[in-house]
DNA sequence: CATACCGTCTGAATCGTTTCACCATCGACG
DNA sequence: CGTCGATGGTGAAACGATTCAGACGGTATG
C-alpha cells in the first residue's frame, strides 16, 4: 500500500516489459489487444498512478498552467479565473490557482514555485505594476502573461483601460450635476487605483478637484471606514457623489451610509468598479464600471497558449490586448 | 535562452562537479566558501532554476499541497482557503487551489492531476458526499483530508455540524413567533443542503412543516429566482420568514424582495448561512449561521500535515473534527 | 614515521517514465 | 523456399537533481 507502484511493478505483474506498459498508456493502438487488457488489468489491480514528475522530466513539458492572483477573496478575480479555466480546458490544460494576497514576498515565492514545477506557462496579476520584472527571473523559458496590467513590450498582457473607466465615471457624475465629488480608493501603489483616479480627475476637472479619501486596501471593511470619515463631514461640505476604486469599497461605503441613515442615491450617489455580481445584488443596486471579467480570463489563457506554441516555431511577438470598460447605471446614482 | 540550464551547465561554468552544485543548493555548509561563491555566481549568471520534477523524482516528496474547492466564486471557500494557506505556510508548504465548480468530472480530473504530481497531500470538499471514495483512487499514498464534509472513518475531516446549524435557525424563527416558514435551497444532492434542512425541519416541527423552495444551485441568481416564486404567492399564505441554505441565496432573495417592495424583515425575515463578509455588508444586514471558516481551513491543513508526518512513523488514526456553528442575529430578522 | 581524521570535492548510481533502435514471429508473395 | 512487411514486443538510454561511498590533501596524534 504505502510503497508506490511504478511501471516496473505493473510490467512484472503483467509479464511484459516496461516499454510495453508505457505504450499501453500512451499509444494503445501499438499494442496487441490481449497484452493490452492484461496490462490494464494489472494497472487496475495494483492501483498504479503515473508519476507526473518522471514523465515530465523526460518529456520536458507539463500540461499545467498557473494563475497567480492578487486577491482570491475578490470576486473580480474569481470571475477572471473562471474564464481562464474555461479557455485552458479547451486547450487541454489544467490551472493551478495561487494567491499572492497583495504580498510581494508571496508573489515571488509562488512564481519561483511555478517555475520550478516547469509549468507550461504563468498568468499573473502583479502586485507592483512597475516591479514585475524584478519578480520574474527572465529566460526560464516559461511564458508569462500579465493579467489586468500592461507590461510594456516585454510580455503579452490583457488589461482594461482604467483611465478610460475612471473618465466614464467622472463624466457621468459631472453631467448629472454633482459638484462636490469624492474618490475613494487606495493604496496609491496599486496601478489600477492610480489609473482610475487619473481618468476620473481629468473628467471632473470642470466642476472642481475631487476630494480623495485614501484607503489602505480595496476591501469592504475599508469602504466602511471611508464611509465613517465621509459621514463625519458637515453636510454642507459633504460630497454628493463618490466614485470607489472597486465594488468592495463601494459596498462597504453603501452599507455604512445605510447604517447612518444617509440616503443613497439622494444624499450620496455611489459608483463602484468591476461590476461584480454582488454589485447588482446590493439592496441599492450599484452603478458600476463593468470590466469584461470572463473575457479577460479567456483571452489571457489564449495568449498564453499562443505564446507556448509559438515557442516551438519562429519568434513570438508579444501582444497587448486592451479592453474598454462600460458604465452600468443602476439605482445607486439615479436621482428621480 | 530557450535551452534550459541544468546543474550540469552550472557545474561546467563553475568548474566543479554536479555533486558540488547540489551541495551548494542543499547543504551550503558542506562546501568551501570560495567554491560556493563561484557556484553561486554561475547560478546567477546562467539564470539557473532548479527543476522540481527531477528533484522530486529523486526525493519522493514534494512541498506542495492541493486544495480542491467546490466553488471558487463562493466567498465561504475563499475564506477557508485563506486559513489553509496560512497553516500551510507555517508548515513550509505551498498551496495549489483547484476549482471543481460542482462538477464531478472536474473533481476527478483535478484529483488525478494532483495525485500524478505526487503532492504532499490533498484537501478536498467533495461534490458528492457519498461518492468521495469513487473519485479517490485509494492507496496512492497521498493523504486526503475532507473539508466541510465528514468521510466516515476512512479519512480525516473537518466539518461543521450542519444539522445543528439548521436547528439554530429553525429554533430562532419558531421562537420569534413565525408560523409560515420557508426553506430555500438545493440541489438536494448537496450534503450541506440536506443536513441544514433536516435540522431546520426538526426545529420548526412544532409550528408546522416548512415550505421548501428548491433551487438548482447555491448562487445569488437562484436566490433571486426563488424570491420571485415567493413573491408570487398570495400575501395571506406567503411565509413570513425564510431560511436560506447559504448566504448567496439569501442575498439574492433579499435583493428581489427589495425590488418588489416586500419589506425585510417586516414582511419577510431572512436567515442566511455561512456569514460571509457580504452578509454583514448587505443593506439590510443579514442574520446568518456563522461557520468558523478560517479555523476550518487551518485545522484541515494541520490535520493534513499531521497525517503526512505520521506516515513516516507508526500507523495514523483518522480524526474527524466537527465545529459547531453560531447564530449571528442582524437586522434581517429583527422586527421592532 | 605511520596512522587517523577532517574538510572538500568527485563520480556514479538512482528515482520512474518515455522513446527509439532493434529483434522475433508470422503470413503473404513471387 | 527465400524475402519482404507488418505487427507486437524488448531493453537500454535519457531526462535533471540528489546522495553516498570514496578519493585526495593536509594536519594532528601516537
Amino acid at each position: 500500500m504505502s510503497a508506490t507502484v511504478s511501471v516496473k511493478d505493473v510490467a512484472a505483474a503483467a509479464g511484459v516489459s516496461v516499454g510495453t506498459v508505457s505504450n499501453v498508456l500512451n499509444r494503445p493502438d501499438r499494442v496487441g489487444a490481449a497484452t493490452r487488457s492484461r496490462v490494464e488489468a494489472a494497472i487496475e489491480q495494483l492501483g498504479f498512478v503515473r508519476n507526473e514528475s518522471a514523465r515530465h522530466l523526460r518529456a520536458g513539458a507539463s500540461r499545467t498552467i498557473g494563475y497567480l492572483v492578487l486577491d482570491a477573496a475578490n470576486p473580480f478575480f474569481t470571475d477572471v479565473a473562471k474564464g481562464v479555466e474555461e479557455a485552458a480546458r479547451d486547450a487541454g490544460l489544467a490551472v493551478f490557482l495561487c494567491n499572492s494576497d497583495n504580498s510581494r514576498q508571496r508573489e515571488r515565492d509562488y512564481l519561483e514555485l511555478l517555475f520550478e514545477q516547469r509549468v507550461r506557462g504563468v498568468l499573473v496579476t502583479p502586485v507592483d505594476p512597475a516591479g514585475v520584472e524584478a519578480s520574474l527571473p527572465p529566460g526560464v523559458g516559461v511564458p508569462v502573461v500579465l493579467v489586468d496590467r500592461t507590461g510594456g513590450e516585454k510580455y503579452c498582457s490583457v488589461s482594461v483601460d482604467d483611465v478610460y473607466g475612471g473618465r466614464l465615471a467622472g463624466q457621468y457624475l459631472a453631467e448629472s450635476g454633482h459638484e462636490r465629488i469624492a474618490f475613494v480608493g487606495g493604496p496609491e501603489s496599486v496601478g489600477q487605483v492610480q489609473d482610475r483616479l487619473a481618468g476620473f480627475r481629468e473628467a471632473v476637472e470642470g466642476v472642481g478637484a475631487p476630494i480623495v479619501l485614501p484607503t489602505a486596501a480595496l476591501t469592504v471593511a475599508e469602504g466602511r471606514a471611508a464611509g465613517q470619515r465621509l459621514a463625519g463631514m458637515p453636510a454642507s461640505r459633504r460630497p454628493t457623489a463618490a466614485f470607489c476604486a472597486n465594488d468592495l469599497l463601494a459596498l462597504g461605503l453603501l452599507q455604512e451610509m445605510t447604517r447612518l441613515r444617509i440616503r443613497v442615491p439622494e444624499d450620496l450617489a455611489i459608483i463602484g468598479y468591476d461590476d461584480i455580481e454582488f454589485a447588482a445584488a446590493a439592496a441599492v443596486p450599484l452603478t458600476s464600471v463593468r470590466q469584461p471579467r470572463h473575457q479577460i480570463g479567456r483571452t489571457a489563457a489564449e495568449l498564453l497558449t499562443e505564446e507556448t506554441e509559438a515557442a516551438d516555431g519562429r519568434a513570438h511577438r508579444h501582444r497587448q490586448v486592451v479592453y474598454l470598460p462600460e458604465l452600468i447605471v443602476r439605482e445607486s446614482t439615479i436621482t428621480a
